[in-house]
DNA sequence: GAGTGGTCTAGACCACCAA
DNA sequence: TGGTGGTCTAGACCACTCA
């Protein structure tokens, strides 16, 4: 039940409490990706608060990126699958801006065990099954990444080669659509790494060329690590951008 | 004044109107950096607006790291020199999560022209007076950062070697006391290149080794680009961390 | 025209801080 | 104790979308 609660030592204000709730009913499924949630008239009155109060909830989901609000039409639930979502987390744009125009060449899909360090980064105890993917990202006929990701088996139960050559490369997507598990922030860590191996093959890069090399882990609902990645990049007409705020 | 003109084709809530007087009171100095601001309500009073109006405004510069609010203390104006501030733009991160420790190492500050390039950065007719500052930072006497920093010669007139060194490395900080520039806002764009040249002599590095090339535009008030910086990173103990939301 | 989100107001009260 | 920001409410009205 909504409580106030001023003065309490453990005081939460009642728009977190709502965003609370209204993240439970994504948890739980009760509104899936691109659906409409309910005006902020009728969850004032579910709630028993305030329209301003539901307002505030809203608005913090919209900032994360979780609900999306269109003046007019209602508030509904993010999804990668929009035009415009697919490519959120890529940060890579060529040196003329295009950010489009990536083919996706699937190279392999295996069932392994988990190992230690990304067992940890991905909350996973040591031996968990796991589905390894790899693939080469190109632009415009040149590859530009090797991806190699790492997600637990139990979750995305049936995902196998043919289902991630299906919905050409969109991995987040097809997670949501086929598996109901929402990504809804990462966190990327980059390095300069000489090429070796796999990678340098499949990128056609002799040994010891420059690579960047981007770490990243996705979290769903709650925090939760879902999605453990490393990709290579060839940044000769790439880069990552970012903007500090 | 202010004006609400519903209906009216070019509508801007009254908001943004605010925001955009309190952003020409920090342009003109008003207020300078770490100084408070007027309460809420005595903006209000002085715009004729509601306090929740003002709040809105406050709230979005608040976002953007150029208001800073503080229960019971009151609204100041945010600035590089508070604790915690200093290096709000650095995304490099020791592995073991050890941000501080960072030495500057002078090199050397020059005036000079800019090139093409960097004057498209930086907004600048090419030819236009710069002053260029080369310094290396350490990390537990470790080289990790070769820094080329190029700033327009107008707004900085009399920086030079004694006055950076003096300030120990805080670029930023130096700017606003000492030339009222406050940046407020970068863009960073990423490489993964070789070692080579100055750099990697600096760095102590053979040629050819990766490093991580970040490139950095600052703005201060208005989105007006003030400096170009281009860092050279070392990241065998390090990364550049990064949040997608 | 009906329904949605978006803006603005006025007022009450709470939490935090400093003197 | 008084001032500041923070929360919550209730209500009016505007802007946008779609049938």
């Amino acid at each position: 039940m909504i409580d106030k609660h001023y003065a309490s030592p453990s005081y939460k204000p009642l728009y977190d409490q709502i965003k609370v709730l209204l993240t439970q009913s994504l948890i739980g499924g009760e509104w899936g990706p691109g659906d409409m949630i309910p005006s902020e008239i009728d969850l004032a009155g579910r709630y028993k608060v305030s329209q301003g109060t539901v307002r505030k909830a809203i608005d913090a989901l919209a900032t994360e990126n979780i609900l999306i609000r269109r003046q007019g039409k209602g508030t509904f639930v993010a999804t990668h699958s929009a035009e415009g979502m697919k490519l959120r987390f890529l940060r890579l744009t060529s040196v003329d801006g295009q950010k489009e125009l990536l083919k996706n060449e699937f190279i392999s899909c295996t069932k392994g065990k988990v190992d230690l360090r990304i067992g940890q980064a991905l909350d996973l105890k040591a031996g968990t099954s796991i589905i390894e993917v790899k693939r080469l990202l190109t632009f415009s006929g040149r590859p530009l990444i090797y991806d190699h990701i790492i997600i637990p088996a139990a979750p995305f139960k049936g995902l196998n080669g043919h289902r991630v050559e299906e919905n050409n490369g969109s991995m987040y997507s097809m997670y949501e659509s086929e598996f109901g598990v929402r990504m809804i922030r990462a966190e990327e860590r980059l390095t300069a790494v000489a090429a070796q191996g796999e990678a340098a093959k499949a990128l056609g890069l002799k040994d010891r060329e420059p690579l960047l090399s981007i770490e990243r882990v996705s979290f769903t609902y709650g925090d939760k690590p879902m999605e453990w990645r490393l990709g290579m990049c060839v940044t000769d007409d790439h880069h990552y951008m970012n903007a500090l705020e």
